[in-house]
DNA sequence: TTGACAAGATACCAAACGGTATCGTAATTA
DNA sequence: TAATTACGATACCGTTTGGTATCTTGTCAA
């Protein structure tokens, strides 16, 4: 389903469908309710669902005639968690550099 | 200047950068040394490179004849803030709810 | 100075992407 | 029943993207 990293990044990276995941947290919307909001026709918006949906961040309720397109929130996580990897390198780059002055430091005692 | 968040997740949006980018979280590296680990032409690694620091993910150091590309940790917060905001709705419960939509919108009306 | 090496720049190509137009289908409503 | 509404599916189009080939520039070393 949504285990694909992939699809869920290539989800984010439209304007467009992070505006539809930002409505959607308001609360659930058809496609001709999200339509009103964006200057495209409905099928190009229901594309951009079809990609949220495939990258696991919407789920889809059918109501009669209408479909209900929701906020998937776990969707979310793999991303941030593959962001989150790299907030340790702001610390782990600034010890790097602190050994890297040391050493120059070592240097230039050694050097006088 | 990576005040552009969609300019970060268009650098996360292939899996190529993201392999890069997991490169690089060990250090510093040539183009030359990176495309070492893929099936494509210096000239690509070098497009992805790129597009990887009009993100904001990366900077470049020129030493002689070598660039070397290391991570900008910093670049990735824009991103995970972003994504962090539907943490909210895991639980799905809608008590104030509404009171936290309302100051990300306002928020999100300054950005972009 | 000459040759080798690292990288930038550009032209070009196939594939993917964002979008429209248009069709069909199921569900509501007059 | 007939018309309308909400949606799905698909063919098509212009642009962007990922990639190669090729040429040029700058740097190091003999």
């Amino acid at each position: 389903m949504h285990q694909d990293i992939q699809n869920g990044f290539r989800a984010l990276a439209d304007p467009t469908r992070r505006d539809i995941l930002h409505r959607l947290a308001s609360g659930e919307h058809t496609i001709a309710q999200l339509t009103l909001h964006f200057d495209m026709t409905r099928a190009a918006v229901k594309k951009h669902l079809t990609v949220l949906s495939d990258g696991g961040l919407i789920t889809t309720r059918a109501v009669g005639r209408e479909r209900f397109n929701a906020l998937d929130p776990d969707g979310f996580a793999p991303m941030r968690d593959w962001i989150s990897f790299f907030d340790h390198f702001c610390d782990e780059q600034l010890t790097n550099l602190k050994d890297v002055i040391k050493n120059q430091n070592d240097k230039d005692q050694t050097n006088d």
